[in-house]
RNA sequence: GACUUGGUAGCUCAGCUGGUAGAGCAUUUCACUUUUAAUGAAGGGGUCCUGGGUUCGAAUCCCAGCCAGGUCACCA
């Protein structure tokens, strides 16, 4: 809470008058003509080529008819070599030693004209020859400095000013743009691979009357000209597959959902999902589709299907080792699930020491003891196949066993990146997959599936056999970005409302600071202790009242901090 | 939700068993025409997260709260 403006601040304002005195606007309306980037330069170094750039300043060395500086704009960073007597031909040598040397500081934007040249410490650089100030900065960047061997000193560091204020994040840690450049690059790679296959990007609706698709807590929201509770989606599933029976052959859509669960290091109230549905095809073929897609990918991120994780190495280049569920347990516990009972599945999972309570079916079981004893095992991309029915209300169930369904979902480094189906089409099955979602929810699981009867009419007029992929994108981009938090990969993760700065005139500031101390103050005390007016003080008065900073007491006449 | 670590200058951080608040960078003034973590000299800058308590005295100890990170639990 600063109610005043730091040193730093007010010295930029000060200059930023001066500025206008001169004559020079700080903020000018008029483009200005920048004709390379600073990576172009670097990329096609040639001694003596004219120049017209414009970017931030980034650090000053001045040394006194002479400077150099640095100036980054989108494409990087490149140092700058100010001549006093280059700038400033004249007599009137204002324009170096107040506007370049006093008036203007790191922060800033400028526009520069100059001409390419190596220094003699072999630096490539710009020599300016004219100079405007395009933007000025008000408050001062965190001062990041590296040195000769790459170090980096007094790194901008803290996760809380970091994500709260991205934008310093990004100006100032110049490899927090590349992981959002890679994420971007993972977006248009997925698009080409599938547009390239003719499947069609689709929009479906945010805003759901019935949140399905998926077992989780949903935001609500009421539209009032309808009023009708809505929900924000927690997943597309059900539109896109709408489609599908629609007569489309293969739709996508990358899709914001919203889950109203807790937030850790791998999950943000929103996140974002790809899903792609593609009629005629089964989950063997979408498992080929998914192992192509994922080394196209990140082949177009990285450059290479290889990628750094932690201390692992995980390698995206197809095929990936296909597991199925019985045997993944089978391989990490010895226990056979196959032909076990409820009984026998619970008590199994008490011998390994496995929570378990009475709401859980025998999918629950099965799943839970896949989640404790096997999951963290899959570091290289693996697909585990053929989940339990219960466990996928959504799936069709296995050709070869009716315990069992048509299910993959893609392990890498022990976490879900990608879950898929050959999606179950049968309408009456599909009834009484939801009724038995239902009973779970009786009998006490909070977040099975509602039942869509829309969805079920839909499935009734009939639809193809279809292969359908869900991938969790941020939890993709962090592992081709080496990144352990999706904080790091979302520009903006939510992140709990700051503290309100109280924002004060200057006489309640005043009062404010005089009488904090105390628990109350009277008009008299602020009229002998301070030079206000009767009207200014009551102005002030009324306004921190409104504040709610303090309150009137009508018995005592006299203001008390609240 | 539980446990745990942290919150001190614009930024990064020190601050011992309680005794007037510290450094580096940034900033201000001065010097310096090829520096690059530029350099040299001098100065300014603080609601020590907030509120209580203990104490002659609290950044420091205790309690409560706020915010953030980590671990765990929950969770498509």
């Amino acid at each position: 809470m600063s109610i005043q403006l730091s040193e730093q601040e007010q010295i930029r304002r000060a200059s930023l008058t001066k500025l206008r005195e001169l004559g020079i606007e700080p903020y000018p309306a008029a483009k200005f003509p920048v004709n390379t980037l600073t990576k172009d330069i670097k990329d096609n170094f040639e001694e003596g080529k004219e120049v017209i750039l414009a970017g931030r300043i980034m650090s000053r060395r001045i040394m006194g008819k002479a400077s150099f500086a640095e100036l980054k704009d989108s494409s990087g960073r490149i140092q700058i070599y100010i001549n006093r007597d280059e700038i400033c031909p004249d007599e009137d040598k204002t324009l170096y030693n107040e506007v370049f040397k006093k008036l203007l500081d790191i922060g800033d934007f400028i526009g520069v004209k100059g001409v390419l040249f190596t220094t003699q410490v072999g630096e490539q650089s710009v020599k300016i020859k004219e100079i405007s100030v395009l933007s000025k900065a008000l408050k001062p960047l965190p001062i990041v400095k590296t040195d000769d061997e790459g170090k980096v000193h007094d790194a901008f560091s803290d996760p809380e000013l970091r994500y709260r204020q991205r934008y310093v994040d990004l100006v100032v840690n110049d490899h927090v743009k590349d992981i959002f450049i890679k994420r971007t690059k993972l977006f248009n790679a997925m698009r080409q691979f599938f547009n390239d296959k003719g499947y069609l990007e689709v929009e479906t609706p945010i805003l759901q009357a019935i949140p399905g698709g998926a077992a989780a807590k949903p935001f609500i929201t009421h539209h009032n000209a309808l009023d009708i509770p809505l929900y924000m989606r927690i997943a597309n599933e059900l539109y896109l597959k709408r489609l599908i029976v629609g007569g489309f052959d293969g739709v996508y859509e990358f899709s914001k959902n919203f889950r109203n669960e807790g937030m850790d290091r791998t999950h943000n109230p929103e996140f974002t999902a790809m899903e792609i549905y593609v009629s005629y095809k089964d989950y063997h073929w979408m498992m080929e589709f998914t192992e192509n897609l994922l080394e196209f990918c990140a082949t177009q991120v990285n450059g290479t299907t290889k990628a750094k994780f932690g201390n692992h190495e995980i390698d995206f280049k197809a095929p990936y080792k296909r597991v199925t569920m019985r045997q993944a347990i089978i391989d990490h516990t010895g226990f056979d699930i196959d032909g076990k009972s409820e009984e026998e599945l619970r008590k199994a999972c008490l011998d390994m020491g496995i929570e378990v309570d009475d709401s859980m079916g025998k999918g629950k079981l099965i799943d839970e003891l896949f989640g404790e004893k096997c999951e963290g095992n899959y570091i290289q991309p693996t697909f585990i196949i053929d989940y339990p029915k219960e466990m996928s209300p959504l799936c069709k169930q296995h050709r070869d066993n009716p315990e069992l369904t048509e299910r993959f979902e893609l392990m890498i480094c022990g976490k879900e990146v990608a879950n898929a189906y050959s999606e179950l089409n049968d309408p009456i099955d599909q009834r009484e997959r939801f009724e038995e979602q239902l009973k779970l929810s009786e009998k006490g699981d909070d977040e099975a599936m509602f039942i869509d009867n829309d969805f079920i009419r839909a499935l009734e007029y009939g639809m193809p056999p279809t292969s359908g992929l869900g991938i969790g994108m941020d939890r993709l981009i962090m592992f081709l970005t080496n990144n352990q938090s999706i904080q790091e990969v979302l520009f903006f993760p939510q992140m709990k409302p700051e503290k309100k700065a109280v924002e004060l005139s200057e006489n309640a500031r005043k009062i404010f600071i005089s009488f904090s101390g105390k628990k109350q103050y009277s008009i008299e005390m602020v009229k002998n202790s301070l030079e206000i007016s009767n009207k200014a003080i009551d102005k002030a008065n009324k306004e921190l009242t409104s504040k709610k900073i303090v309150r009137f007491n009508k018995e005592e006449l006299v203001y008390e901090f609240i």
